[in-house]
RNA sequence: GGGGCGGUAGUUAAGUUGGUUAUAACGCCGGCCUGUCACGCCGGAGGCCGCGGGUUCGAGUCCCGUCCGCCCCGCCA
């Protein structure tokens, strides 16, 4: 029998002890987060996950166990992160208290102690303000987890997992799961391959979402489901984006889009009030998020996921510069010449030009530098320049390439259209249409980062929610010179809208929905198609012939034309929400075990290599990129 | 696939126009100290300057290549 934890069971974690508990005899495991050796007797900070607790060993009360009676010998008893065992007694801190810790008021007198390990010096200190590089961090992650900040992170998708379910079994929802393992389907994000060793040569793909088989549970009748699930896409990694990460999973039958809404806007709020404490009546007091339509979205913030934390609105100045004929500026009567000529058509995607208006109580906090840094930013995403004015107190351009050739009647209808006053700051961008979006809605959230606008996140933060609603349910491919569907091709158009399917399809909107969370989509959803007749549209709509659908998505056709009820659902990212909940900078922060952005694991160097007799169990050569 | 930033003791950084012994802080080790809690004081150890090649009398520093990490575009909801 070992005389700790068989003997001497844990009384109390490390963040329990008060002035109450004085002179009580307790035993705390832990490991030492730091030491102070007095000579006489050594203070001990002792962590577990709960809190740290002072230890005293004093040469007075010592000599059982590990712990020496002589103080010389007390400075060797423990080191830095070593996991230790304590029997001691609780004792009042009198004047020496520490008022920023939770067990400040008391210490623990050791009178017995036992070393369960030693541990090497880590890599890293085990603390909270640490500015040690994510690299070193991320291969020693079960160090980097020790630290406060993570066990917090941690904490909170625990809560947010117990809060989904509870709210979910009140509402009548069964947590329901889908296989991991599922065929592989064209279109959409790429899958991970897993060789399937019994049917040589095929492959299984992991799951990027439950999709087909939440609608599958709904034509089997079970109505309402969710599921926290993990899915897999393999596609290159961003700040927010891993190759595994979980969702919370929704779908519901017999309802619209607001129904859907109403769900989910219950479950956030009861998420943020039960792991933020934060009442978001007061600001919703209706208990609903705004909405907004998808073509408003990307016409003021150049993207389907505004960050509402700030204004700075784009306006789509290309009708304007049409009007005036480009208005003495080369570029711009380029545009407006293939727009009167014909070749471009404005129901089609073409070039556009774009101009951003930072007022002037903003533009003077931006020196000429900064701004001239802004053309580096902006190249950097494919813009070829930053064409930019000052407007002065009679409307004048100046600091401005276009200054010189710009017509004063161009002029004049751009400043009013954008509303422009004295010092204010415009930018513009044009050319084609993605490009300009995608540079415009970037440099909107970089100018108010560097002006201080976008306030922290997490506790105290301010949480801007938005639905962006009714976006066209097809996309123009370019390449393809086709119409594309802009998700799936399950997607159902509004009603009045079907007959468009033939005659216009670039108009036909869909209830498809996403849920924006201060830039970033923490969740998106849609209404499904159910009617086998207007299904059959859509694929005659988009190119697909009957034999493709049937190849392709065949078992849920036939699902469908067996009775499938009206439904629809949502899939909220559960790290992302996460990440937005508790101020985190990244997704790798509120993931336990992350990917770096090539998508490896530095602890456990994952992916590796495979011996060729596992590549030949399943049937797999390994082909060499040929060599230059 | 493309653009940008970074890699120097265990960690975070400094390192001048190329110049001889590569600095500092924290951490670590040892000594002293009985009220610290970022303890304090004294001393010490610790370097493949990411890797490979080149230029040079001489490279942490300049050039080429390459690997790794991060941010963005493409891609992806």
């Amino acid at each position: 029998m070992a005389r700790f934890i068989d003997e001497l069971k844990r009384t109390h974690h490390c963040a329990e002890l008060r002035a109450a508990d004085a002179d009580k005899e307790v035993v705390l495991f832990g490991w030492v987060a730091s030491y102070r050796d007095h000579g006489g007797c050594v203070f001990v900070d002792l962590r577990d996950r709960e809190g740290i607790t002072q230890l005293v060993f004093d040469p007075e009360l010592s000599g059982y166990g590990d712990l020496p009676k002589k103080s010389h010998d007390l400075a060797q008893a423990v080191r830095t992160e070593w996991v230790i065992g304590v029997r001691g007694v609780v004792k009042s801190r009198g004047a020496n208290k520490n008022p920023r810790l939770p067990t400040g008021e008391i210490e623990v007198h050791a009178i017995e102690l036992t070393v369960f390990n030693k541990a090497d010096t880590p890599p890293f200190e085990i603390k909270d303000d640490l500015d040690t590089a994510e690299e070193k961090r991320l291969q020693h992650r079960y160090l980097d987890l020790r630290r406060a900040p993570l066990q917090r992170t941690l904490r909170v998708r625990h809560r947010i997992n117990q809060v989904t379910r509870r709210y979910f079994d009140e509402h009548g929802f069964l947590e329901l799961e889908t296989p991991v393992m599922v065929k592989y389907t064209p279109g959409g994000a790429r899958n991970f391959l897993v060789p399937s060793r019994m049917n040589q040569g095929k492959f299984f793909a992991l799951a990027e979402s439950p999709q087909l088989f939440k609608q599958l549970y709904m034509v089997a009748g079970f109505d309402k489901y969710f599921q926290i699930v993990k899915c897999f896409r393999d596609e290159d990694l961003r700040l927010d984006r891993q190759p595994e990460f979980t969702q919370i999973d929704v779908e519901m039958s017999f309802v619209n889009q607001d129904d859907v809404f109403r769900v989910m806007e219950g479950l956030v709020f009861a998420v943020w009030k039960e792991v933020l404490g934060i009442d978001l009546h007061e600001k919703y007091p209706s208990g609903r998020f705004p909405q907004m339509p998808f073509e408003e979205s990307m016409g003021q913030y150049g993207n389907d996921k505004p960050d509402l934390r700030f204004g700075f609105p784009h306006t789509d100045i290309t009708d304007v510069v049409i009007e005036h004929s480009g208005g003495g500026i080369p570029f711009f009567k380029d545009i407006a010449d293939k727009f009167t000529s014909g070749k471009y058509r404005r129901d089609l995607p073409a070039e556009i030009v774009k101009a951003l208006r930072i007022p002037a109580e903003y533009a003077q906090k931006l020196s000429r530098t900064e701004v001239d840094k802004l053309e580096e930013f902006v190249k950097g995403m494919g813009a070829k320049g930053l064409a930019r004015a000052k407007v002065d107190a009679s409307g004048n351009w100046t600091q401005s390439p276009l200054a010189k050739s710009v017509t004063p009647e161009l002029r004049g209808a751009i400043n009013a259209k954008l509303g422009a006053k004295e010092n204010d700051l415009l930018f513009f961008q044009f050319g084609k249409e993605s490009t300009v979006q995608t540079v415009l809605a970037n440099l909107r959230v970089h100018l108010a980062k560097k002006l201080g606008l976008i306030p922290e996140t997490g506790h105290g933060g301010k949480f801007e929610f938005l639905w962006v609603v009714n976006p066209p349910l097809f996309e123009y491919d370019d390449d393809r010179k086709g119409w594309v569907a802009a998700h799936h091709a399950f997607t159902r158009p509004h009603d009045e809208c079907v007959e468009m399917l033939e005659t216009d399809p670039g108009k036909v909107l869909c209830y498809r929905y996403d849920l924006v969370l201060n830039g970033f989509e923490i969740g998106g959803g849609s209404i499904r198609l159910h009617d086998p007749n207007v299904q059959a549209k859509v694929f005659r709509a988009l190119g697909i012939s009957d034999e493709e659908a049937r190849a392709k998505f065949g078992f849920l056709l036939d699902a469908l034309r067996y009775g499938a009820p009206p439904h629809g659902g949502i899939a909220v990212g559960m790290d992302r929400l996460t990440m937005l909940l508790s101020g985190a900078e990244s997704l790798r922060d509120v993931i336990p075990y992350p990917k770096t952005q090539k998508g490896t694991d530095l602890m456990t160097d994952a992916p590796s290599d495979v011996t060729n007799e596992q590549l030949a169990e399943v049937a797999i050569r390994v082909v060499k990129p040929e060599t230059k």
